[in-house]
DNA sequence: TATGCTATTATGTACTACATATATACAATA
DNA sequence: TATTGTATATATGTAGTACATAATAGCATA
């Protein structure tokens, strides 16, 4: 008779994993805002029994997305986060695993097609007609290198439309991930078709359809992709 | 006449930050993959001329993200990185700055609202009827938290079914600040309404309809958290 | 008033020493 | 033989000290 023998993942934390925890819940009971000045890494470092090296290991981790700022004589100050700002630098899709790319590729696909009810929420005749020009740029026609510049410099502006920081950011942070899945499929041999929906017929939609239209002119002017996904779906 | 003094931003990158940039290129030039072994923390010290200090500052960072994983003896690895894991448990709703909090729950709509493609394309019979049991409970009928909970579960689900991890860690990720602030919104006084379409209804369009059908649906089940959005908008 | 100097101070970096955990090998035991 | 115990080597984890660097504030000077 075999037992189960998982008895328990027993992870213990390290140090600055705790020092981490114990930091975010100072912050958190003594109501921190963004602003506010925090203490000092020595007296953080005495305050709870542990080196000031341990201390900037958590620190570090804060900083690293924008939650804390750093000058130099002036001390700490809390920020609010900007969680994409560490990682973009890190985000080096040749070293990453298939999965994930995939994961983010698909990601970017699933957000595209969501923007819709923001885009009209607050999108301006000026927003319409940058688009427009972008759209008509004949650059279109030539090398695929264009064609992929005016991809994403047409759908980037989508997403400063929608006036939202974060999404914007988040989708500058994924661009380097969709290049370079779109150049592997290239080199596969797998032609990269253009949709049926081109960016002309979308800035038309924009000016007199609704949200609910230009969904459908997403999914189709990104069918490729889809069937994509499709295709590597039905093999499994 | 006044000159235009903005010579140039001038931002001397700290030694852990060219480190980063150091070790990544390391790391890109030499092929690693997620998996394959890394240098020690004194042989990139030496190799780059820095304290040994300052080269875990820096591997800190990839560690964040679990792009490298250290173990006592062994070293250290590469991995694929998890942005998630990291970020999920400094995000504090309590400290973050409202346009971010608004931000991010913006994005939490948006993501639901472009699901429907991989949802369609992955789902299976089974899927469907453990939906079906999650949207049946009575406890929807009583009391507001029941109903938060099964709001969680269910849409919960929806993100498993993609079949995507990212996708699904970054929705729980996001789940603190969605709770956050819907409790807010009841605390000023706003009631928050249920949708006209139910999770049952959804259920209903996932057994016979289209990806199409299921995103309108989406739309009329998430309308209260839209028309907040509208009304916010309109204040401005 | 504007500029230059100086002292102060908190973070940034370096270095050393030791603690801790674990892979590996080998011995001991049944 | 297979399992368990023991020892050792080793890379990371933590501590502590010292100094470098940058930025603030105050005072002095022109």
């Amino acid at each position: 008779m075999t037992r189960d023998l998982s008895l328990k993942p027993l992870q213990t934390l390290s140090m600055a994993d705790r020092v981490e925890l114990r930091i975010l819940e100072f912050l958190k009971n003594n109501q921190f805002k963004p602003g506010d000045a925090m203490p000092k890494e020595i007296e953080l470092a005495e305050a709870l029994g542990v080196s000031r090296n341990v201390v900037r290991e958590a620190l570090g981790r804060f900083r690293m997305i924008g939650m804390v700022e750093t000058k130099k004589r002036r001390g700490m100050t809390l920020q609010s986060p900007d969680f994409f700002k560490g990682i973009e630098r890190l985000l080096e899709p040749e070293i990453m695993a298939d999965e994930t790319l995939e994961d983010l590729f698909q990601l970017r696909l699933v957000i595209e097609m969501g923007l819709s009810e923001l885009i009209f929420l607050n999108i301006t005749q000026q927003d319409i007609e940058e688009l427009e020009k972008i759209a008509s740029n004949p650059s279109n026609a030539t090398s695929q290198v264009f064609r992929l510049e005016q991809e994403i410099e047409f759908h980037g502006r989508l997403y400063e439309i929608t006036g939202n920081k974060t999404l914007y950011r988040f989708q500058r942070m994924l661009l380097p991930v969709f290049e370079y899945v779109i150049q592997e499929e290239i080199k596969l041999g797998s032609d990269v078709k253009k949709g049926q929906v081109t960016h002309l017929d979308l800035v038309e939609i924009l000016k007199s359809g609704t949200p609910s239209a230009f969904r459908e002119g997403m999914y189709q002017h990104l069918k490729p992709h889809f069937d994509g996904l499709k295709r590597k779906q039905d093999k499994k």
